[in-house]
RNA sequence: CGGGUUGUGGCUCAGUUUGGUAGAGCGCUGCGUUCGGGACGCAGAGGCCGCAGGUUCAAAUCCUGUCAACCCGACCA
């Protein structure tokens, strides 16, 4: 065990922020030296940063290996053949950054690998002898993100654990699924992530049954509702029961709202909930034909929803509104266009009465009668779930709260396996597809997770599994022969006990080696200074709590060997009972 | 891709309105004093003022173009 001496990490801290970065995890730890960007959504890795990012790594590995799967490396540069026997090299879009050899070849920079992997097996494994089969790579990802921000947290080079897993059947799919899922949350638990699993939707992956992991913090790009009964979900791909208001009036009435166009100012001038009227939304199915949504006013259109009820369905341009005959800001279910098929909110069904756009410019109905002045054509789920939403599982109110994705698991299916003629011979002597599932980790990206939920104003606070060190020896003067040969006593004898140790041996002033110890965030300081010997004494400091404890140099060895004793057997935000 | 903002030493920024030989703080080098929470003094080094054109006796500053970064939005009536 070596001791690492903060005067030779290359480890550049800065006072000031920078002036690019917003989100704590991004500004600490560039403050803390750990990362650089070199482009946008580009980032590099200085030794400290590394050392996290190793230490990540391996809980994810170790993770992986204890549920039987096998680490495999495959190339970051794929080429194109495979995407297009997928179809993806058309779906993916321009986040799939394509290059070209000197020989005109096509390629493109790996965002995921499921073509290379089901090209990888598919001369391979051959029978359901074989199966299950589960490989997992760690490696470098690149997506060409159209607006790459927040540091760690989405740039366009990331690095991922990705693994993929081909089975026979489906109960042996799930089996891995639900084994992959129970190590994605020990991994959560290990790096010190407060986390929640989710109902996800699967996007450009594919497949039905997916979940995601959500570090919870402000921070997070991910809005999540989840409830005390255990239910949980990503508000994209949440199951909506939304709790539209009735407006009670006797018969429908029209009124004039001159000036009305949006919800909000339609609640505000019939002085009702925004939950009381009615949003209409216009577009057109794949062929062009009229389709006019209903919906509560107080909810969004969740366009995925919609993709699934009306496939390629578009919202109107304003001059197609104008060629159907429609009335922006004034729609409603009542005398619409010959042809229009009405589909509304499965929720609105509980309210017999409806505000609503009279299709007149400045005017809207009140108490339109479902059934007698108006008909739907179909009732379907097409809200975003919001908090206060029924629980689709206990019925009581959805809370909110943000997250940030760290890891999701996939049932892909037959998806790829067919595309790719990726097949086996089964116990009956068929020929059939892989049944595959996958599950990534972002790597980096939890990285920034841990730092957004563990910081303070001074700096990082690392959870002692994934710290660049466990310990920080700070002696207060250097040259001076008491404290010096003390501080490196110590922090010998803290590396032989098993820490990973860094002194602070530079010619520093105290006040800057505080400073950085808890910007870098070590997840213990040890002080040695003249006036502390001079009583046999050094300061122990806990950073998460602040906590300083002056020990005996006698019982330092003691104290530790606690400590040590305490990292091996609590948590990674061990050295709880330290100072008790 | 649309809108906004910003490009000046390693970092944070002033100077641009009103054109006149490039500034501050931090950091860096040397010397001295200091030394338990980001010290002080003295002396230094370091800049094609994003890039390219133009106007002018003269451009960081005015004009045109261009590139980059950051923020907001990208079909959510």
């Amino acid at each position: 065990m070596t001791v690492m001496r903060m005067s030779k990490i290359y480890a550049p801290t800065l006072k000031e922020d920078p002036s690019d970065a917003e989100l704590a995890s991004h500004r600490l730890l560039l403050r803390a030296g750990m990362i650089r960007k070199q482009a946008s959504g580009l980032y590099a890795f200085l030794p400290l940063g590394k050392r996290v990012l190793n230490k990540v790594q391996r809980i994810v590995t170790e993770e992986m290996d204890a549920i039987g799967a096998q680490e495999i490396l495959m190339p970051f540069v794929q080429p194109a053949d495979l995407w297009h026997e997928s179809g993806r090299w058309d779906d993916y879009g321009p986040e799939l950054l394509r290059v070209i050899d000197r020989h005109q070849n096509e390629f493109c920079l790996g965002p995921t690998h499921e073509e290379l992997i089901t090209a990888l097996v598919r001369n391979e494994l051959k029978s359901y002898k074989e199966l299950p089969c589960y490989l997992y790579q760690t490696q470098i990802k690149f997506r060409d993100e159209i607006r790459p921000r927040f540091g760690l947290m989405r740039s366009r080079e990331f690095i991922m654990k990705d693994g993929y897993s081909f089975h026979a059947t489906q109960e042996s799919l799930q089996q891995t699924y639900d084994e992959t899922s129970d190590a994605y949350g020990r991994m959560c638990d290990r790096m010190g992530l407060e986390w929640r699993a989710v109902e996800a939707d699967s996007g450009q992956i594919g497949g039905k049954v997916t979940c995601e992991f959500m570090a919870l913090a402000d921070a997070g790009e991910a809005e999540i509702v989840y409830c005390g009964c255990g239910y949980a979900a990503d508000a994209e791909a949440g199951e909506c029961v939304a709790h539209p208001t009735e407006y009670a009036c006797d018969a429908m009435q029209k009124i004039a709202t001159p000036g009305v166009h949006t919800i909000t100012e339609l609640a505000e001038f019939l002085d009702i909930p925004e939950s009381s009227c009615m949003k209409a939304l216009s577009g057109k199915d794949a062929d062009g034909a009229l389709v006019v949504l209903f919906i509560p006013g107080d909810h969004e259109l969740n366009e995925i929803k919609i993709q699934q009820a009306v496939p390629g369905f578009t919202l109107l341009t304003d001059d197609e509104m104008v060629a159907f005959g429609l009335h922006k800001g004034s729609m409603g279910p009542v005398g619409l266009p010959e042809g229009a098929r009405v589909i509304a909110d499965r929720s609105l069904q509980a309210v017999p009465q409806w505000a609503v756009g009279a299709n007149e410019d400045g005017f809207h109905y009140v108490g339109a009668r479902l059934g007698t002045d108006f008909t739907v054509d179909a009732w379907e789920d097409l809200c975003v779930v919001a908090p206060g939403d029924a629980c689709p599982a206990c019925g009581l109110p959805l809370q909110g709260a943000r997250g940030i994705e760290v890891s999701q698991v996939f049932q892909l299916g037959t998806k790829y396996s067919e595309a790719m003629g990726a097949t086996f011979m089964a116990e009956d002597g068929t020929e059939q597809p892989f049944i595959m599932g996958c599950y990534g980790v972002g790597v980096t990206r939890s990285l920034a997770a841990i730092v957004e939920q563990h910081h303070d104003d001074n700096g990082i606070m690392w959870p002692l599994s994934v710290a660049p060190a466990h310990l920080c020896v700070i002696p207060l003067t250097v040259g001076d022969d008491v404290v010096e040969p003390a501080a490196e006593r110590l922090a010998r004898e803290c590396a032989e006990l098993g820490f990973e140790v860094v002194i602070d041996d530079r010619d520093e002033r105290a006040g800057v080696k505080f400073a950085d110890a808890d910007l870098i965030g070590w997840p213990l300081q040890v002080v040695v200074g003249k006036r502390g010997l001079a009583e046999g004494k050094v300061e122990v400091k806990r950073r998460r709590t602040g906590e300083k404890r002056e020990v005996d140099l006698s019982s330092v060895g003691e104290l530790f060997a606690m400590a040590h004793r305490l990292m091996a057997t609590k948590g990674p935000l061990a050295f709880d009972g330290l100072f008790d």
